[in-house]
DNA sequence: TAAAATGCCATACATTTGTATGGTAAAATA
DNA sequence: TATTTTACCATACAAATGTATGGCATTTTA
C-alpha cells in the first residue's frame, strides 16, 4: 500500500479531501478538471485511476460524485474542538484542533462558528460547567451581561461581559474569581465570539 | 419566520441530513425514490421544490447530489418541543408540541427523539436546569443512573433511573425531593425515554 | 538508447441526472 | 360547494457525468 503518489496526484488527492470536508460532496471529474485548469475531464479520470490503482481511493462505477477515499478515517475529522477554554483561570488555546466532538453534525456549523470546551468551574453559577461545549458565534457584537469568549495574552476565557466607560469588565459568575478588567494593560485583548448556546451530552455516564 | 414542513417533508430533510451524516454525500433523486419507495423522480422532485421554497434547502442547478442544506447557513432548525417535564414536581404533558425551539444544527438528533422543556428545579445537582431543553430518546434501554423521562398517570418527569430487584427508583439529585418508587402503586407507569443530550440557548430570545 | 511512465488533450457514447410538463386522487381550506 | 394544497405517477428531454479509446510530448527508468 505504500505506493508513492506523484506530484500532481498528490494536489488532486489532498483536493479530494479538502472538498470532503469543506463542501461535505466529492466535485465531479468536470469539477476537478476546472480547479485544476485542464480542459477535459479525461486528464482527471486518468489521475482518478493512477490513485484508485494504488489504493488511495475507491470508486463506485458509474455514480455521479462517488469517489470513496481509502484513507478517510485518517483524514475526515467530524468537528474540531479548536481549543478548551477556562472558565476560571485562563487555559492556553491551542494552535491546532485539540479534540473531536463525536455527536456534532455532519452538517457543516454555520460559517465561521466554532465549539469549544469548557474547562473549569467559574461559570457554574451560570449553569455552565466543565466538560460542557459551547458555541462560539464569532460574528455578533457583545451586549452587557451576555457570556463572551476572549484572548488574554496567550490564554481564552469565557465570562460574562460588561462594557463600561473606559474599559471592559469580564466577570466571573463564582465569586471566588474577581472580574479581570480590560484597560491599557492587556493590549493583546480580544473578543473571540458570543457564547450563543451549551449542549451537553448525556450518553456518557453521568455524574 | 421559519416556515412549517408537513410530514413528509420533514422525513426528507431527515433523510438528507442522515444520509450527509452517514454516506458524506447526499443521494440522488433516484436514490431518495427509492428509499421512499417512490417509483419516480418527479415526486422527489417536488418535495425538494417545496423545500427549498420553505427556505431549507438550496439546490445547485443541474449539478447531481447538489443539494445544499441550508442548516449550514441558518445554524439553527426549528423543531417542536412536544412538551414540558417536571424535574421536580410531575407536570402534564402535552399532546401537541407547544412551542418551538431554534435548534442549532450540531446538536444531533437520534431518529425519532424529541424534546422537553425542563420545568423545575429538582436535577440541578445533575446540571439540568429549569427552562432547558432536553433531547430525549425513545430507543434505548435504561441503565441505572441514567436521567429518564418517565410517565406517572398523566404527568412526566425526569429523574435517575435505578432498576432493583423489585421496583423501580426515580430519584432527584436534589434531596430535597424524595425518591419515587414503583411497583404496583403505578399501574400507569411508563418509561418514555433515555435523555441524551441537553441544550440551552443563551440568546434568551424567549424565557 | 530504448522502453515505460507521466501528463495532458480530443472525441465519442451510453447512462445518469435534474428538470419541465401534464395528469390523477385525496385531503385541507375557503 | 369550489378551490387550493398535498402526494404521487408518467413521459420527455437537455445537460451532466463517467468511461472508453486514441494521440502526443516530456520525463523517468531500465
Amino acid at each position: 500500500m505504500a505506493k508513492e503518489l506523484t506530484k500532481i496526484q498528490r494536489q488532486l488527492l489532498d483536493h479530494l479531501i479538502e472538498q470532503k470536508v469543506s463542501r461535505g460532496i466529492q466535485p465531479t471529474l468536470a469539477e476537478i478538471a476546472a480547479h485544476f485548469g485542464y480542459k477535459n475531464r479525461s486528464t482527471v479520470q486518468q489521475h482518478l485511476q493512477a490513485l484508485e490503482k494504488k489504493g488511495f481511493i475507491k470508486k463506485n462505477p458509474k455514480l455521479s460524485r462517488a469517489i470513496e477515499l481509502t484513507l478517510e478515517d485518517k483524514f475526515f475529522i467530524p468537528r474540531p474542538i479548536l481549543g478548551e477554554v477556562a472558565a476560571g483561570n485562563p487555559l492556553t488555546i491551542y494552535p491546532d484542533a485539540i479534540d473531536t466532538i463525536e455527536l456534532p453534525t455532519i452538517v457543516r456549523m454555520p460559517k465561521d462558528s466554532f465549539l469549544l470546551r469548557v474547562k473549569g468551574d467559574s461559570l457554574k453559577d451560570a449553569y455552565i460547567f466543565s466538560g460542557d461545549i459551547v458555541i462560539v458565534n464569532p460574528n455578533l457584537e457583545p451586549k452587557n451581561g451576555q457570556i463572551v469568549v476572549a484572548v488574554l495574552d496567550d490564554a481564552a476565557v469565557v465570562k460574562r461581559f460588561y462594557k463600561k466607560k473606559n474599559e471592559i469588565e469580564l466577570v466571573s459568575e463564582n465569586p471566588e474569581f474577581k472580574p479581570i478588567v480590560i484597560d491599557k494593560k492587556y493590549p493583546s485583548f480580544k473578543l473571540v465570539g458570543i457564547v450563543v448556546g451549551v449542549y451537553r451530552s448525556m450518553t456518557k455516564k453521568a455524574g
